[in-house]
DNA sequence: CACTAATTGAGATTGAATATCATCGCAGAG
DNA sequence: CTCTGCGATGATATTCAATCTCAATTAGTG
């Protein structure tokens, strides 16, 4: 018995999992996602495949939301952003500059938040957290 | 010697200090924004202010923003919302069903971001933390 | 009070995202 | 393997937020 650290499952068939038919574009759509290690915005995703109409690219991102495939995230001026959920639950940093999205996890977040999650009225559903960075890269490269 | 616990300071005395002219429109929506006390979009404000321009009304808020009055946070469909900022540093409980919006201070916050972040690359610059709930006034409502 | 630069607002514009709807094509039945 | 129903698509129109433009207005200094 082996552990798959990565266990990278085929895409197209969760959403078939989920009743839904693997046409074409939405295989190219997965593709490309596939290929987008760093973030990506929708514009983006629509622009690389000018075959795809913009309507199916937000809908196929929202049914990859809906599974849990992907992420949304906003960067610091608020504009969206995706990104592919590699790791269970996670947390993403972004860089300000180059808006480069990468992932952490930190089950004392988990921790804490459940521990705030007592002292407040309501009931938690879920959470966001970005943390808004200068990346290494544009450390070096513009050293303002 | 009393303690004020709530400064209130005059916002628009705020802008003044920061080199901005004291104007009818600025006012306005500054008086609005005062009785604000759970959160408000930027259309809400323009259409209880006819006679404001929409243009000013966005000018206004970011202005606000730089100047650290108000923060401005995102529902959990991402959807952006402004809050009138009492405490210091905070971050936002948001109804998933009606918008309301909380504030909490959490001194752990702080101090977990600033672990995290020694454990990744690159300076952080900031962080957005919000946690979505169901408030206690939607739980009684609408049981669901 | 006069003057200058900051500010305003109407409208045009951008840009993201959704709605419409006739057409197309996937996948199960036969 | 073909047929066929309904899910899916994409061009277009539309919505909605937000910004830009620029002539007209106005705050506040001298």
């Amino acid at each position: 018995m082996t552990t798959v650290l990565t266990p990278r499952p085929d895409i197209m068939a969760i959403l078939e999992d989920r009743g839904y038919r693997a046409t074409a574009p939405r295989r190219a759509i997965i593709r490309i996602l596939e290929g987008k290690q760093e973030g990506f915005t929708a514009e983006e995703i629509g622009s690389e495949l000018p075959g795809v109409g913009r309507a199916t690219v937000f809908r196929t991102l929202k049914l990859l939301l809906e599974a849990g495939v992907i992420c949304r995230l906003n960067l610091m001026d608020g504009a969206p952003k995706y990104s592919l959920s590699r790791v269970e639950h996670h947390h993403h940093t972004v860089c300000v500059r180059c808006g480069i999205v990468g992932e952490f996890r930190a089950t004392t977040v988990e921790r804490l938040m459940r521990a705030i999650g007592s002292d407040i009225p309501g009931n938690i559903v879920g959470h966001s957290i970005e943390l808004y960075v200068v990346c290494e890269r544009c450390i070096d490269t513009e050293p303002s």
